[in-house]
DNA sequence: GTCTATAAGGCGATAGAC
DNA sequence: GTCTATCGCCTTATAGAC
């Protein structure tokens, strides 16, 4: 039984809005790729941006779930500990690591997009909450750096052809090394 | 006396693609900008490619020069903190420091612009060059992000309007730190 | 060195048949 | 749910006058 177009609809665009950006992907290209023609996306997508849309409406919801969580928490070491390995687990998960790809990659050509506005906040509000009110800027930069470890890792090791477990269990070394600043 | 044109082209050019990304912005509207017509572009540069080339090609040089003096050095502990303060002071530099927002920010939009691909290798064996051959995974990914560092501080602590000081002393701190991993 | 005018083509999006 | 056909707009780029 094969996938509904709609969904096929979001793969094809989500890797080749990676891997060439927002703005060079026709949906042409898009449409071509999946056999199809233009109009026949329109009958699934209202708009271009719509099809952004709704590849990273869950991210946003994942972020704001982190969110909630860390904000019913104590400001502890604890917690900024923990907050790492539930950001580093969600990037695990293929789907999330995909989207993230996607967003690291098209923040500039949709920085008006209202959804990644949105994701772009919780992200903000995420690191902050990393730092007590009282942390000296070196802390500052050092807690956020460490969220951003865990996206980075990736292709940063992508010559060494390692393992992806063995890269995941690094960049989560470094993060949580990151918080002890 | 006022700037001749081509060089401020360069300055709208730069800082549109910065802002908006290479692909939202036309030659139209820099040549608006201007107050000149789209032709009158043309005769300055070939094409619009041609003026991202115009802009990044000192970034290059700047990049060849960095590794040059690397490799002429023993690969100790001390040549990494060096190579991490001459990068810091680099970006230091407001010409350099512009640029490098470019670059970070158009790397999806111009993957295949000949430059970027050449200013991509120089830094990822910039980057090697951190990494002893024995490196553990850990340690490649930690001096990796040295690095990258000194460039994410700048956005990271922007909610915070301390000046600009305190930023550039806090982000190479983090960096020297990760070099101890 | 800058202009007017235009070529040539791709884009997102829509109407309406099937 | 997908098609054909097309609209209107904007783009990069060029030719040739001044």
């Amino acid at each position: 039984m094969r996938e509904d177009t709609r969904t096929r609809i979001q793969e094809v665009a989500l890797r080749r809005f990676t891997e060439q950006g927002y703005e060079a992907t026709s949906l042409r290209e898009i449409a071509e790729e999946l056999g199809v023609t233009k109009a026949a996306l329109y009958y699934h997508f209202k708009t271009k941006d719509d099809i952004v849309a709704s590849l990273v409406e869950k991210r946003l919801i994942e972020l704001e779930k982190l969110l909630e969580w860390v904000r019913s928490r104590p400001k502890t070491p604890e917690t900024r500990r923990e907050l790492v390995e539930r950001y580093a687990a969600d990037l695990r998960d293929s789907r999330h690591h995909g989207i993230a790809r996607f967003l690291e990659r098209n923040q500039t050509a949709l920085r008006d997009h209202p959804t990644l506005i949105k994701i772009r906040e919780r992200m903000m509000e995420l690191i902050s909450e990393l730092s007590e009110s009282g942390a000296t800027p070196t802390e500052r930069v050092s807690y956020s750096l460490a969220l951003f470890a865990l996206h980075a890792g990736k292709w940063l090791l992508k010559e060494d052809e390692l393992p992806e477990e063995e890269i995941q269990k690094a960049t989560v070394e470094v993060a949580l090394r990151l918080l002890d600043a």
